[in-house]
DNA sequence: AAGAATGTTACATG
DNA sequence: ACATGTAACATTCT
C-alpha cells in the first residue's frame, strides 16, 4: 500500500514525534512471521535496550538505525502501519510487533494482512544493495532515467515497478506518471523517443512530489488504508487523475479512463491520451 | 459471494 | 540472460 511518498510521510511523522534519542526497554512480537530471518527471542533480545539513532527511508523501506551497527528495517508491504501509543495500551488482534520505549510510550506495528516485515541486521546493504536509484534524489537526471529504461524491452509499468531498476514507486504513482506523459503502460522501454523520457522524468518527479506535499495517499475508510501515526490520513487521493477513477472523465481530454491488467495489476489509463508508439506497432 | 486490493518474491515457462 | 505469467503470503472490502 505505502509508496516512496507515504513511507516518507510516515517517517517524518516519526522523527517529529521524537523517536530519536530513545531507547527501546522491551519488545513483543505476537506474529513471529513480521520478523524475517529470526526468532522472536532473538530479535526482542537484540533489540532490547538500543537507543535509537536516526529514521530514514530507502525505496519504501523504513531504516532505523539502532547502537552497535545494528539496523531496524521495516517493509510496510500492503497495509502496514504504526501507532504511537501509552505504554499500558491494550493492543487489538492486528498489532503484530510492539515496542515499548524508555519514556512511558510504545510503538505499535499494525498489519492486517500481515505481509510486512521487519530486519534487524548489522548489515543492512544485504537487504537495500540491489535497489535503483532513489527518483527524487537531486542526482536523478533524466539522462539517468534513460540508461534504467533504453536497454531494456520490458513494458514500461512493470519496469518501473521493479524497484532493481527505480526505487519507491508503486502501483498509484506509476499509473499517475504514465498518464502525466502520455505512455501507455504496456509499451516496450526500448521504443520510448528521448521526449517520452524526459517527460516521464518530470512526471514521475512531480507525482511524488505532490504526494509528499499532501502528506500520502489515502483511498477510502478502511484499515488497509495508508495513514501515519495518529491515523493521520493523506489527502492525496483528489489530484489522483486516473488511479481507480474507472468509468470517470479524463480530466486533461474528457474521455473515459479505463481499467486494464497490466503484470498482473489493476492498471488506469485514459485510452486517447496514452497510446502504443508507432514503432511498437506490428 | 467471487474477486480485487496501494507489495514482493519464488518458481515456471517461453 | 531476459521477459512474462502464476502462485503465494493473509485479510478485508466491494
Amino acid at each position: 500500500m505505502p509508496e516512496l511518498p507515504e513511507v516518507q510521510t510516515l517517517v517524518d511523522d516519526l522523527n517529529k514525534a521524537g523517536l530519536v534519542g530513545r531507547s527501546v526497554s522491551r519488545a513483543h512480537v505476537h506474529w513471529p512471521k513480521s520478523v524475517h530471518g529470526m526468532s522472536t527471542q532473538r530479535f526482542c533480545r537484540q533489540i532490547k535496550g538500543q537507543t535509537i539513532l536516526s529514521i530514514g527511508r530507502r525505496a519504501k523501506y523504513i531504516v532505523v538505525s539502532l547502537q552497535d551497527e545494528m539496523s531496524l528495517i521495516v517493509h510496510l508491504r500492503m497495509t502496514g502501519r504504526f501507532l504511537l501509543v501509552r505504554e499500558n495500551d491494550k493492543p487489538d488482534n492486528h498489532i503484530h510487533v510492539t515496542l515499548t520505549l524508555d519514556d512511558g510510550r510504545a510503538l505499535w506495528f499494525h498489519d492486517t494482512r500481515k505481509f510486512g516485515r521487519f530486519y534487524l541486521t548489522g548489515k543492512p546493504e544485504t537487504i537495500l544493495g540491489t535497489l535503483g536509484p532513489e527518483p527524487l534524489d537531486r542526482r536523478f537526471k533524466s539522462e539517468c532515467l534513460e540508461h534504467i529504461i533504453s536497454c531494456r524491452t520490458r513494458q514500461i509499468k512493470p519496469l518501473l515497478l521493479d524497484q532493481r531498476v527505480i526505487a519507491g514507486l508503486g502501483n498509484i504513482y506509476v499509473d499517475e506518471a504514465l498518464w502525466m506523459a502520455r505512455i501507455h503502460p504496456l509499451q516496450s522501454a526500448d521504443t520510448l523517443s528521448a521526449d517520452q523520457i524526459r517527460s516521464l522524468h518530470r512526471a514521475i518527479r512531480h507525482v511524488l512530489r505532490q504526494g509528499l506535499k499532501n502528506a500520502g495517499t489515502t483511498l477510502g475508510k478502511g484499515q488497509g488504508n495508508f495513514s501515519s501515526i495518529g491515523e493521520r490520513r493523506g489527502r492525496n487521493h483528489n489530484q489522483l487523475k486516473v488511479f481507480r477513477r474507472t468509468g470517470q472523465k479524463c480530466p486533461r481530454c474528457l474521455a473515459t479512463v479505463v481499467k486494464m491488467n497490466v503484470g498482473q495489476r489493476g492498471t488506469h489509463i485514459c485510452p486517447t491520451c496514452q497510446v502504443v508508439g508507432t514503432a511498437n506497432l506490428r
